[in-house]
RNA sequence: GGGCCUGUAGCUCAGCUAGGUAGAGCAUCUGGCUUUUAACCAGGUGGCCAAGGGUUCGAAUCCCUUCAGGCCCGCCA
């Protein structure tokens, strides 16, 4: 059975209406690994629509929360916006409402293209809005039996004047920076390290926050979250779900959702990703170079608690063919392999939107990656694809518009991540270099043949053999040649379907140009 | 110290969330496509499933112990 579907059956046994949540803190570039939380919520989301169940997909962006330092992207002078809440605090770019839209923004476009549409919840406008007023009030009440939970759980003490809420300064607008001194419903006395002192009534939306692991089992509460799943880090014993999980059954009253804890995203040869230390791939990234149906295969093809490693080198490609793999053996086109579990669930979980009725028409990854390069834009490539055959002619169009996708993400991921020896590149000129004896004699020996016959893949490549054979020179020696005057390099795409895609006469006035 | 993950063919890994003859890709070897360019087809070689114990008619799969590696444990998914 797919995880998806034990996770959904545990929580039909509980009940048939669910509140499905995730939450990410928008304090910074939303990486791929962040992009996990969402995509296994949805597939949960989606086997328990598909049992039948009431289910709805809400995702909380904690954009109250306030920022924690200055991060290596950001400029030097946000230090004054370190304590401030990131709703509060200006965009980077000038280009969104605040710090929190800048970076909530593209992550909520990348969902919409990997299909997935929750509910949005702002922290700031929940806050603002006094929808947390009673789980605040909740808190402060029992502010002696949080503390003990929290002590004994995580084993940290916390501050003699501690109280489970902490007040924005009126002043500076922190709320890190304030310390309270009286509690007496409804307000709380506070002195902040600003200098102000003041009193905030707690009903009063905005007035502060609740410390993070309070807020998560309050907001559980106010929600009715049945299930939400969180990264390792969060699963430690004494972290902030198994407090959570206390304090909102004695404090609120509300028994813990269910959960999976999902292991980390690490990017091949450069471990776990920090969007701090810069070793972290955007989902916007992500989305650009890799189809997604692929990006959430990926997902759906892992157990949640397994991590994943991803190479965005050549990895890429091949995490592409098996895509295309599961889709042939989905569609009936190929037999399954041993290997391939649970590979129906996992097939259509993958789809963004709807599942295709028949097999979308494919042309296999790696090919793309060559055509990509000769043919520059899509209908160069389309005019390859169908002199070789490759694509028929009543091609539709929706099998069109996916393969111009797929060549959208090919062109991406060899700008910004093929390794060099994926990209190649036709020189307007003559590379500089240094040809031996034979190489020449094999480029003379080309022009001649070259010359007299049809300009077809088949002839061509005929035709270089038949040089090589001619000279005595080894046929290695020849394609290299040719690689070396057409593209400065040692390899390249096949040569017959490559050369006969580029111009007769320019060929043979390099290979001329190249014995001079 | 605690938690999680991993250990299966030379390499990368699937199979463990249904216990029932040990799998794929790559590499290698043989043959083919009238001739390899990270190409295709057919076939072969190759594994005491980390080690030990337990449950079972039957264990890579479930349980226990040990060993080795990785990650997490203020904030970070």
């Amino acid at each position: 059975m797919h995880w998806a579907d034990v996770l959904a059956d545990e929580l039909i046994k509980k009940g048939k209406k669910h509140v499905l949540a995730t939450g990410i803190t928008p304090s910074g570039p939303i990486h791929i690994g962040n992009m996990r939380e969402v995509l296994t919520t949805d597939a949960v989301y989606r086997s328990l629509v598909e049992k039948g169940a009431k289910a709805e997909f809400i995702y909380i962006a904690d954009d109250f929360d306030h920022l924690r330092k200055v991060y290596p992207y950001l400029p030097k002078s946000y230090e004054k916006y370190v304590g401030i809440p990131i709703c509060d605090i200006p965009c980077p770019c000038g280009n969104h409402k605040s710090y929190a839209d800048h970076y909530l923004e593209p992550f909520l476009n990348s969902l919409k293209k990997i299909g997935i549409n929750p509910r949005v919840y702002r922290a700031s406008e929940m806050y603002k809005n006094g929808k947390y007023s009673d789980a605040i009030q909740t808190a402060l009440e029992n502010t002696n039996n949080i503390r003990k939970i929290i002590e004994t759980i995580s084993k940290r003490e916390l501050p003699k004047h501690w109280i489970p809420f902490n007040v924005r300064c009126e002043k500076c607008g922190r709320i890190t920076s304030t310390k309270p001194v009286l509690y007496e419903f409804p307000n709380v006395e506070y002195k902040c390290d600003c200098g102000h002192e003041g009193s905030v009534d707690i009903r009063e939306g905005g007035a502060g926050k609740l410390p993070w692991r309070i807020d998560w089992p309050a907001r559980w509460k106010m929600l009715g979250v049945t299930f939400e799943p969180f990264g390792k880090d969060l699963g430690t014993v004494g972290g902030a779900r198994q407090t959570g999980e206390k304090i909102v059954k004695d404090i609120y009253g509300y028994s813990p959702p269910n959960y999976a804890v999902y292991e980390f995203i690490l990017l091949k040869g450069k471990g776990a990703m920090h969007s701090s230390k810069g070793t972290a791939l955007s989902s916007e990234e992500m989305l650009n170079m890799t189809p997604p149906e692929v990006l959430r295969f990926l997902i759906m093809k892992n157990q949640p608690n397994k991590h994943i490693v991803f190479d965005p080198g050549f990895g890429l490609l091949s995490l592409v063919d098996e895509y295309d793999q599961n889709e042939r053996v989905y569609f009936g086109e190929e037999e399954k392999t041993r290997g391939m579990k649970d590979l129906d669930k996992t097939y259509e979980l993958s789809q963004p939107y709807e599942i295709p009725e028949k097999i979308p028409y494919q042309v296999p990854y790696r090919h793309l990656v060559t055509i990509v390069q000769i043919g520059k834009n899509w209908s160069g490539m389309k005019k390859i694809l169908l002199r070789t055959g490759q694509i028929p002619k009543d091609l539709s169009d929706s099998d069109e518009n996916h393969l111009k996708q797929r060549a959208d993400h090919v062109k991406y991921w060899l700008e910004c991540f093929a390794p060099d020896t994926a990209r190649f590149e036709v020189k307007k000129n003559m590379p500089d270099m240094q040809l031996s004896n034979n190489q020449k004699k094999v480029l003379l020996s080309l022009v001649e043949r070259l010359g007299t016959i049809h300009w077809e893949p088949k002839d061509i490549h005929n035709a270089i053999y038949d040089s090589s054979e001619m000279e005595k020179i080894p046929i290695k020696t020849t394609f290299k040649t040719i690689y070396q005057v057409i593209l400065g390099q040692e390899k390249g795409p096949r040569a017959g379907y490559f050369l006969s895609n580029l111009d007769k006469s320019f060929v043979l006035n390099r290979f001329k140009e190249a014995v001079k």
